[in-house]
DNA sequence: AACGCAATCAGGAATGGTTCCGAATTAATG
DNA sequence: CATTAATTCGGAACCATTCCTGATTGCGTT
């Protein structure tokens, strides 16, 4: 689940990091719900309707903040846009080759981490796990008009 | 198991692709394997040594073209280079957070995808599982003054 | 051997998301 | 409130990758 509003300032307190109201309004955005996985420019354009001044770098600086301390989770791409995984559950994202669309899927069973230790001295931290294929939508119709076209995120 | 070198050349011709020197030179640093996880500037470097010509724009071209047929599955990255899987079987990539390496670990069970085909109606097609800790020889020393490695992959 | 088309080359410019910089502003503390 | 360190801002810089252009090579086939 996504972490409550007051969590996130309970934690930046914790951190000593300073409450402003750039960050307030980023957080705003983080537990709306408008996206489940927002890439910095969708986090930028609809804080700013929150705090009007607020600069791209800003942005990214306190996405980069978040992420180290553990609010959200950086999910890296190349060529697109990074986006953020803001319900930190363990779970596997589905990614639509077609829309780019990313599916949170909470699977039964998983590899037991503590085998992977054993097996290869390999000590875990953190995971990245990605299914890539075609969502319902896509599949239903996969080779009408528009192909694989231009693999734009629009929707989390 | 890496290909052959028979093999891809097999693949390539299949496909209707041209037998090419710099592709050949590409393929041999692939499956020299002098490194698993190569990024493009040290395929580029490499095949140098065969084919002196080889220009980097043809070393993108390449890739991407074994890529798009299977041959090789790109990494992505952000901030960092890709890198070229060359081993397809179905794995984990160990990724160390400290000196970049990446290990490949092959469980002994797996997500079963008809499970999420099933449970969301999404087709999948490939996927991408990375863990990210400390391998073996970092976590041995893990606040020891030199970060071993520039947190840069010069082997796989 | 010769043709046609794919592949290569150069190498520089463009891309685009992200990071870095210096200066101005603001939050937290006592 | 005064101090100090953190944060913010705008713009420049970054960098792996892509995209040119047009000339050349050489693979695969006839």
């Amino acid at each position: 689940m996504t972490m409550e509003k007051e969590t996130i300032i309970q934690r930046l307190k914790e951190k000593g990091l300073s409450i402003t109201s750039p960050r307030l309004a980023i957080i705003d955005v983080l537990v709306e719900q408008g996206h489940l996985h927002p890439g910095a420019s969708f986090i930028y354009h609809e804080a700013r309707k929150k705090h009007k001044s607020l600069s791209l770098s800003t942005t990214y600086a306190t996405i980069n903040e978040f992420n180290r301390h553990g609010i959200v989770k950086a999910l890296e791409f190349d060529g697109k846009e990074n986006r953020c995984e803001v319900n930190l559950d363990d779970h596997i994202n589905l990614i639509c080759n077609r829309c780019g669309k990313i599916i949170d899927y909470h699977p039964l069973l998983s590899v037991d981490r503590t085998d992977v230790a054993k097996a290869t001295g390999f000590v875990i931290t953190g995971n990245r796990t990605e299914y890539y294929g075609y969502c319902q939508d896509c599949s239903r119709d996969r080779d009408s008009a528009s192909p694989s076209g231009k693999q734009h995120n629009h929707h989390s």
